[in-house]
DNA sequence: CTGAAAGCGCTAACAT
DNA sequence: ATGTTAGCGCTTTCAG
C-alpha cells in the first residue's frame, strides 16, 4: 500500500489538515511543525494522491489532444510544442490518434470527458460539427488546431490555407509555369479545402483556366499522392507543374516522377506545403512554404489555459503567417 | 454542474448502488429498473467521473509513455502503435518528452507515479537504472521500451542491436568495403553502445584492423552526424563507407557529402539503421536494417497489461529481428 | 496555529 | 433485487 497522508499526519502527530496546508504551501502552519512535516515527507517518500486531489479540486491538470495522426510527420513538432509547454506550465497531455474518423473522434471526446481533463486540443474532420457545439453548450474549454471545423464555437490556431497556397501557386506562375496542377488533401479538412481555393485564385486572378482534370483529391498522404501523380502523367495534355497539399504528397510525387524518369524540375517542378523535416532532405530539395508547426502548438495550450484559467475567454483565432522557402524542385 | 450518478439515482429513484450496478453490468438488477435507469443515463447524457471511479478502484486505466523525443522520427510508429493498442484495450496514454535528460525522466515517474498511472513504458537514458529500482521495490509495472538501463529489473522490448549493426558491417565488407567509418548514437544509450560494438566485431571477424579516428560519437541526430561527416572528410587517410547509427543520422552524412561534391556510393558508401520513412526518400536510395518499431510498440503495452492484470508476471525481454533493407547507398 | 467534519463521485461489502 | 454504510485520499470550511 503506498503511503499516504492518513500515515504522515500519523508519523507526525498532527491532522491532515495540517500536512494537506504544508502540501500546498498554505502560510498558517507553524514553523517548527513544517520543518517536521517535511522532514517526514521526505523520509516516507510521500507522493500526494492527484486522483483524489483531483476530485476534489475538479481539476485534473492534464488535456487532451485529438489528432489524426502521430505518424503524420506533420504532427510530431506540434505535439512535442504541446506538451513541452503543457510540461512547462504544469499539464500532463493525452494523446489520441483518430484517423480523421469520426467515429473515433467522438470516442476521443467522451473519453476525456469521463476522464475529467481539463481542456482539449483537437484537430477534427469535418461532419463532426456536433461535437464541438455540445461541448460548447457545457462550456468545455477546447481550443481547434490546424484544421477548424465549419461551425465557429472556439478559437482556432492555424494558418491562411488559403492565402498560403495563393502565394505558392503564385510563385509557380511566375517562375514561368502555366500548366500547374494541384494535388490537394483530404477535402474532408478545412485545410485542404482552403489550399486547393488559393490554388484556383491564383490561377483565376493570372489569368490561367482551371482545368478539372489537374484537380485530383489525395488524402495527404505519400501514397494517395503517388497514385495521383500517376494519372496525371497519363493526361494526353500533361501539367508542367505541380503543387502538391502537402509536403509527404509531394514526396509520393517525387517517387512517381523518378519512376518515370523524369527530371524535377526541368520535367515537372513541384512544390509542397508545410516544410517538415523531409522536405529539405528530399533530392531535388523542395521548395514548399513553412508552417510554423511549434509555435502553433506552444499558441495552442497558451490559449487553452486561459480558458481553464478565466472563464469567458473571449474567442479569438490565431493566424499565423507562413513562409515561402525556395529550394530547387520549382 | 456536470451531472452524476446521485442525480440519475434520484431521477429514477433508486440509490447511487444499483445505478452503480447498472453502470458496471452487474447482474443482480431487475430488468424494468435496469432500463429505466438506462433510459435516463441517455437522456440526461450522463458519463461516469473516470476520476472518482479511479479513486475507489486504485486504477486510472492510463499507462505513461517515457520517451527521449516524439519530434525524433524513430519515435512516432512507436508512440502511435502504443496508442493504438492501449485504446484497443481500454487504456489511455500520456505521453512525456525527456530529451533523455536524467532529471527529466526523474520528474516524469515522478509525476507519473502521483497521477496513478497503472504503469509505465520507458526509454530512459543510462545512469536513471536507480529510478527503475526503486519503481522495482514499489512492485509498480513497467516495461522498457527501445533501450534498456543497465540493471535489469524489467522486461524490455527492444532488438538485437549488436548484432544488427554487425550484420549491416558485415554487408559492407562483402561489398568489398575495408575502410568502414562508424558515426554513433548517444553513447549514453545502451542502443548505440551496442551498434558500436556490433560495428568492432564485424570488423574484427573479417581482420579488419579498428581505427579510432574511424569511430565518431554522434547524437543520433542529423546534425551532429553531418558534423561527424565533415570531420571525417578532413582525415587524410579517408574512409570510403560511413555505418551511420541511425537512419537521422545518415540523412547528416548525405547532406555533407552533398556538400563536398561527393557520390553515394561511387565516392562514398552510406548505410543507416531503423529504416525510418525517410530512408527510402532519400537519393539515392538508403540502405539500412528495418526495426519493427510498431510491433514493438504494440507488444510494450501488451506485456505492460499483463504484468498490470496478474502481478508476478515473469520478466522476460522481448528480442525482434531487424531486417537488411538494400538499397542504393550502399 | 491546528483540528474536526464534511464532501468530491464512485464502488463494495453487508444487510434486508 | 435493492438500499445502507463505509471509504478511496485529498481539500476546505468552520471552530477553537
Amino acid at each position: 500500500m503506498r503511503v499516504t497522508i492518513k500515515d504522515i499526519a500519523k508519523e507526525a502527530n498532527v491532522s491532515v489538515t495540517t500536512v494537506s496546508r504544508v502540501l500546498n504551501n498554505k502560510p498558517d502552519v507553524g514553523d517548527d511543525t513544517r520543518a517536521k512535516i517535511l522532514k517526514i515527507i521526505d523520509e516516507m517518500n510521500y507522493n500526494p494522491n492527484s486522483v483524489a486531489r483531483g476530485l476534489v479540486m475538479q481539476k485534473t491538470h492534464t488535456i487532451g489532444l485529438i489528432i489524426p495522426d502521430i505518424s503524420n510527420p506533420f504532427f510530431p513538432q506540434i505535439v512535442r510544442a504541446v506538451e513541452d509547454k503543457a510540461q512547462k506550465l504544469g499539464y500532463s497531455v493525452i494523446l489520441f490518434n483518430t484517423d480523421n474518423h469520426l467515429e473515433r473522434e467522438r470516442k476521443a471526446v467522451e473519453l476525456f470527458k469521463s476522464k475529467q481533463l481539463d481542456g482539449l486540443i483537437v484537430s477534427l474532420s469535418l461532419g463532426n460539427e456536433k461535437i464541438l457545439k455540445d461541448l460548447k453548450a457545457e462550456n468545455y474549454p477546447v481550443v481547434q488546431i490546424d484544421r477548424s471545423v465549419l461551425d465557429h464555437h472556439y478559437p482556432l490556431i492555424s494558418i491562411d490555407n488559403k492565402k498560403s497556397a495563393y502565394q505558392m501557386v503564385q510563385y509557380m506562375i511566375k517562375k514561368g509555369y502555366k500548366k500547374i496542377a494541384h494535388i490537394s488533401g483530404d477535402l474532408n479538412t478545412t485545410t485542404a479545402r482552403d489550399r486547393l481555393e488559393g490554388y484556383k485564385k491564383a490561377l483565376k486572378k493570372y489569368g490561367i483556366p482551371i482545368k478539372n482534370k489537374y484537380i485530383i483529391e489525395g488524402e495527404y498522404t505519400q501514397n494517395s499522392a503517388y497514385q495521383a501523380m500517376q494519372s496525371l502523367l497519363n493526361l494526353k495534355n500533361r501539367p508542367k507543374a505541380i503543387f502538391a497539399a502537402n509536403d509527404l504528397s509531394a514526396a509520393g510525387v517525387y517517387k512517381a516522377l523518378f519512376e518515370a524518369d523524369l527530371k524535377i524540375p526541368e520535367d515537372m517542378a513541384v512544390a509542397g506545403h508545410d516544410d517538415i523535416n523531409l522536405a529539405s532532405l528530399l533530392k531535388p530539395e523542395l521548395t514548399t512554404m513553412r508552417q510554423p508547426k511549434y509555435e502553433m502548438g506552444e499558441r495552442a495550450v497558451t490559449i487553452l489555459l486561459k480558458m481553464i484559467n478565466q472563464q469567458n475567454f473571449e474567442i479569438k483565432d490565431q493566424i499565423l503567417t507562413t513562409d515561402l522557402i525556395i529550394r530547387e524542385s520549382v
